[in-house]
DNA sequence: GCGGGGTGTTAAGAAGGTGTGAAACTCAGG
DNA sequence: CCTGAGTTTCACACCTTCTTAACACCCCGC
């Protein structure tokens, strides 16, 4: 059973999505403002977003940014007619397909779908790569239940590599995510951090392994 | 069990909703007019309302009105036909759904643990985490029956961190709860409410920990 | 063996975040 | 207008984290 979320400041709107989602056996929550929304989500996680544009307070765009930072839930868009440019800057911003009011429950219903199976119904707020588990909204890190004690910059960078966990990572790649602004830096302090790293991971079955001249890899 | 308010001026309405409810295990109480139904409302705490629209007196709108400055209790309109635009306003003004009379009392039944269901798994009316207890509905906090003086700031702060006690929770989603408006601000004086809540909290099996450079944790 | 590029390690200063007390400000109630 | 509770701002000491620098190392080709 997936769970829908409606972020939606129109009454009969919400209880019109909450009857045809649950007519189609979803579960169903309900924010009517983008603040609340997001906490939400954030408590939910909903398997699915439903997201009107046209919010009071902080807009339907600024919710979808400050979601895009920690959520990779799929998000389908509302919005009314007239409101083309702002439905490019959505779908720019990382939403996933939208529908313009007013729409018939079947069409709603169909793109869910849609989208749903598109992101593999993924949506964890969590990078795991073995034994290791990030997760991205505490920004907690722990190695079979071990918690580990990170820093914001070490967190960064293994967040960085266990993102393509058993893959190299490039020298530039884990600067340009972890320290954003720089271009080309050297990497000075890319070597002590590594470093700090290694030591606290340990000897639980994850290193982080050196290709000369190119960058790192994570191998659990 | 749940306790339910049956807030209608018709002595025959009153008597039919008593027994469909009572049937089903609901402990009941009643109010023939708004004014008492608020005061009961206020002195039983039920567990969900069932306010009819069509009261004399004060109106149903405005019982709702008022009901909501203080309590999050689901309430489920009953309505005439013909009351389409009133119900709406209901609906706005923050009812979780509503009947049309004549009702079956399987439809009844059925749309009141609904509305439970819904705000049962959220809207908590307390948050509790280890020895301390939040009671959300009239901002009071208790650390093992011994109740604590805080101030509304304090309280919403206390609260972002007890929700999801013993994990790190971002400055940033602190501030989005305890401040909503705020957008990227540094967050100077959240320093200084830690410092009160810590003091307050004293030395009771409670703790506020910091995690450097990312948020704060509630431990237990 | 020697030198050079890249890397691992360590230490210390620089930068920035945090704890704390007190003062300034806001605002409702008397 | 005053008062007091609550909130915000400010200043400063303190601590963690980041950066920088220095040096040892290891693998190569010469």
């Amino acid at each position: 059973m997936s769970k829908a979320l409606i972020i939606d400041d129109e009454p009969q709107m919400r209880r019109l999505l909450r009857m045809v989602l649950e007519s189609r056996g979803y579960e169903v929550c309900e924010a009517d403002e983008g603040q609340r929304g997001l906490q939400e989500a954030a408590f939910h996680r909903p398997d699915v977003i439903l997201l009107d544009l046209g919010l009071p307070g902080i807009g339907g765009l600024e919710v979808l940014k400050r979601l895009r930072e920690w959520s990779d839930a799929p998000v389908l868009i509302l919005s009314v007619r007239d409101q083309e440019a702002v439905k490019v800057q959505a779908l720019e911003g990382g939403a996933d397909d939208y529908v313009t009011k007013p729409f018939g429950s079947a069409e709603l219903l169909a793109r869910l779908e849609v989208i749903q199976r598109r992101r593999g119904t993924r949506h964890t707020p969590e990078i795991t790569a073995g034994p290791l588990r990030l997760d991205l909204l505490h920004h907690e890190a722990r190695i079979a239940d071990e918690a580990l004690k990170l820093t914001p910059t070490e967190f960064e960078l293994l967040k960085a590599l266990a993102a393509h966990a058993g893959r190299i990572v490039t020298q530039n790649q884990i600067i340009r995510q972890v320290w954003p602004g720089q271009v080309s830096d050297p990497g000075e302090g890319l070597r002590v951090h590594i470093n700090h790293l290694r030591k606290k991971l340990g000897d639980r079955g994850l290193r982080i392994l050196n290709e000369p001249g190119i960058g790192y890899r994570l191998e659990g």
